[in-house]
RNA sequence: GGUGGGGUAGCGAAGUGGCCAACCGCAGCAGACUGUAAAUCUGCCCUCUAUGAGUUCGAUGGUUCGAAUCCAUCCCCCACCA
């Protein structure tokens, strides 16, 4: 058991805003005495369900939280998700059905429970009180905030200077994310620091409902692959919790050595004294980059599929790129006999969606069949069984010809 | 309701009768360099039965030898004023 200074340190590492520690020193130590839980809630838009480890970050401290004793309270916007954004300006908010709620809530659950304790988590959809309020409630709420304090919210604030459209809708859901606070009575709300406007809505519609505020803690955003933006699903720079080892491997030793740093601390909640040891062991040649990138990378492969699955991907992820062999599950074509021309070969083995791009593909110089650089687009192969095609340094496929 | 400004390839943004498959930037892909790094440099970046052809510039119809560019109708968006 954790003394409460313990306990709050461990909470509080990483953060960046609290509000306040002051507020959070005291919930924790009325719980111990009352000896219940802290309900800590994080809120889930129902419509992506593809986790990331953008989401390990507020994911990770919740399980920290729960390894002090508390409880989470996960909430999925269902209500929201299934309104979406009518004025259809809003890529991530969809209009959906209740089925893919359902089915999203279910991918979601299985996806979370890869890093929080089922049995510390009380999952509520939101359309549970969503769902029957009546208008009257809807005006009331929205008579806690004030357009002013809604333009004080950043994105909001550039997005008006910029004469860009603000609908309504957007404006309302922050209310509804606080008002979720109110009915999960919530100790504490989590998020990233885009939320922490959010967040801090949430204390005022609580205190307007005579219930003490919630604490507020907003975490770091994640970079992605990108090194720039925030990891996002949308951008296209993202590792899944769901991608395969290979591929979170692979994904993570392209991340730059300066931002492998963030990763041991956010995604692995490696402590800071051994990620400044780490560093200090790179910076004096103790240790190389690669290595320690490669020991990162399995890491985060070991944290969702095992370490066994963690050292494969090490282990081929050297095969194929230092050693420049062949990966040992190449997909294959199977081609019926007869010539073929190397476009549509490529196109064939999913090598290049078009034989445009194949054809540029060949000219750049990034086909291989077997070990010839192939140089013509024109060439015509009977191909052989087994041979392999290469395009690029992790495009793969062997033929397969047909009896 | 009124006034003004818009809708161009994944995004942003030029182009306002032929030189336009459409400048440029970002993203993406490939090559070089490497540690599959990052950064940098170079090339590519609608499709195809491919030194040519086909389909693109909100939609439809029209003018013209020729339209992203002109005209008509329609759809959609934004800001400001009320």
């Amino acid at each position: 058991m954790l003394t409460l200074d313990q306990q709050f340190a461990k909470i509080t590492a990483r953060r960046v805003d609290l509000h306040s520690a002051e507020e959070l020193k005291n919930r924790l130590a009325k719980a111990q005495a009352e000896n219940r839980p802290l309900r800590v809630k994080l809120g889930a838009d129902p419509s992506a369900p593809d986790l990331h480890l953008g989401h390990c970050v507020a994911l990770n401290k919740l399980r920290e939280f729960q390894d002090c004793g508390h409880t989470v309270v996960f909430i999925i916007g269902d209500f929201t998700g299934m309104i979406g954004d009518p004025s259809g300006k809003s890529a991530t908010r969809p209009q959906l059905s209740k089925e893919q709620v359902m089915a999203n809530a279910k991918s979601y659950q299985e996806q979370v429970f890869k890093i929080l304790d089922p049995a510390r988590t009380e999952v509520r959809f939101n359309s549970e009180w969503f769902g029957p309020m009546v208008f009257e409630k809807v005006i009331r709420l929205s008579a806690h905030v004030t357009v002013a304090q809604l333009l004080a919210r950043d994105d909001f604030a550039k997005r008006y200077a910029a004469n860009q459209p603000i609908s309504l809708v957007e404006f309302l859901y922050p209310l509804v994310q606080a008002y979720d606070s109110v009915m999960v009575r919530a100790d504490v709300e989590l998020g990233g620091t885009d939320q922490l406007f959010n967040l801090l809505l949430g204390r005022e519609i609580q205190k307007a409902h005579g219930q003490e505020p919630q604490i507020v803690m907003t975490m770091p955003l994640l970079e992605g692959l990108d090194g720039v933006n925030k990891m996002s699903k949308s951008l296209g720079n993202y590792i899944a919790v769901n991608d395969t080892p290979k591929d979170i491997f692979g994904k993570t030793m392209s991340v730059s050595d300066d931002l492998m740093w963030r990763y041991f601390s956010l995604v692995l909640c490696l402590p800071e004294d051994e990620i400044a040891a780490l560093r200090a062991a790179v910076a004096n040649g103790t240790r190389h980059p690669r290595e320690v990138k490669d020991e990162l990378a399995r890491r985060i492969v070991a944290k969702f599929h095992g370490d066994a699955a963690g050292n494969e991907a090490s282990a081929e992820f050297a095969r194929v790129f230092a050693q420049h062999e062949l990966p040992t599950d190449i997909p294959e074509v199977v081609l019926p006999a007869g010539k073929i021309g190397i476009l549509h070969l490529m196109v064939k083995a999913g090598l290049a969606p078009s034989t445009s791009e194949a054809r540029r593909l060949v000219q750049a110089g990034a086909v291989k069949l077997g070990d010839d650089k192939v140089s013509d687009f024109r060439l015509e192969i009977e191909p052989a069984d087994g041979l392999v095609i290469r395009s690029g340094k992790r495009g793969f496929a062997k033929i397969r010809r047909q009896p």
